[in-house]
DNA sequence: ACAAAAATTGATTTTCATTTTCAATAAAAA
DNA sequence: TTTTTATTGAAAATGAAAATCAATTTTTGT
């Protein structure tokens, strides 16, 4: 099943309405880059479809998220970001300081110590999340954007 | 030298001024448990200082954070939460889903990776942020508040 | 101690991302 | 097609954080 089908079944499931909003939003959440804002997207989306107004791509986001298909993250910067996630599996991130580049990891090692911290003090894991932040290759160099 | 002294020598050395509610406000920082947001420092100064303003304590958690004896914190209910951070070394957090609980820890391990992560990627490492969300163990035992 | 200079206070206002409202519109069901 | 129900989108509301500014307090200079 592909990300619409997906979609299309959490919204049935629901009781909520196939819209032609609904289907050019998720395309261009797709289409578009990871780690959007809302406010990044709906620019994007407004270029080819400038009907779409900032309220339906902001309801659209928590449907995305809601149904799996999109996770919300928070950098720091104020904005909530958007990444696709229902294929991947989970990974955490790097985020430079200077230029803003985010760069996904994941390390096994690292999610074992969390169990076992958890576990030390009698916590089950639900979810977690992991951000550093520092500084990356390019800026360090001098080359950063 | 302790936490009034550091904080008096933060404000000298940026031409700042020592003044009653910077002091008593610091004072209920410290007395207070950790972890509180602007509105809950503020709510527990008010009991005893019925005119310190919460423009005031909002300003100095920030100068507070500045000077290094405070720690801003987001555990994502939308409160900055600050925490001393005078003498402990860097602790992570357990927060639990259901009550709320919040229990620090610290494990070297976790820290080890996390240097390798980003030398992988190459990164240098100036701050991060673990938070694992769960159910702690009184609230699995259904004795949660 | 007194006056002048400089910073702080706190009630209020502003900001800004996010969320809600509601009349008009579109989709699904009858 | 008609009825029912949900969605849309412009605008307004919300809420935490930050900024404003006249009055006040602290510090410095005499």
């Amino acid at each position: 099943m592909n990300y619409k089908d997906s979609f299309r079944e959490y919204l049935g499931k629901h009781g909520l309405k196939v819209t032609q909003q609904r289907e050019v939003i998720l395309d261009e959440f797709l289409a578009a880059g990871s780690h959007l804002s809302t406010e990044e997207l709906y620019r994007a989306i407004r270029e080819k479809n400038p009907h779409i107004g900032y309220a339906t791509v902001h309801r659209t986001l928590k449907l995305l998220a809601e149904s799996g298909l999109a996770a919300p993250r928070h950098f720091g910067d104020g904005h909530t970001r958007y990444e696709c996630s229902s294929e991947e599996q989970h990974h955490d991130h790097l985020i430079c300081t200077i230029c803003g580049a985010i760069v996904e990891f994941e390390n096994p090692g690292i999610e074992r110590l969390q169990e076992l911290v958890a576990a030390k003090h009698g916590f089950v894991i639900e979810q977690h999340r992991l951000e550093i932040y520092g500084r990356c290759a390019a800026c360090l160099a001098g080359k950063g954007k």
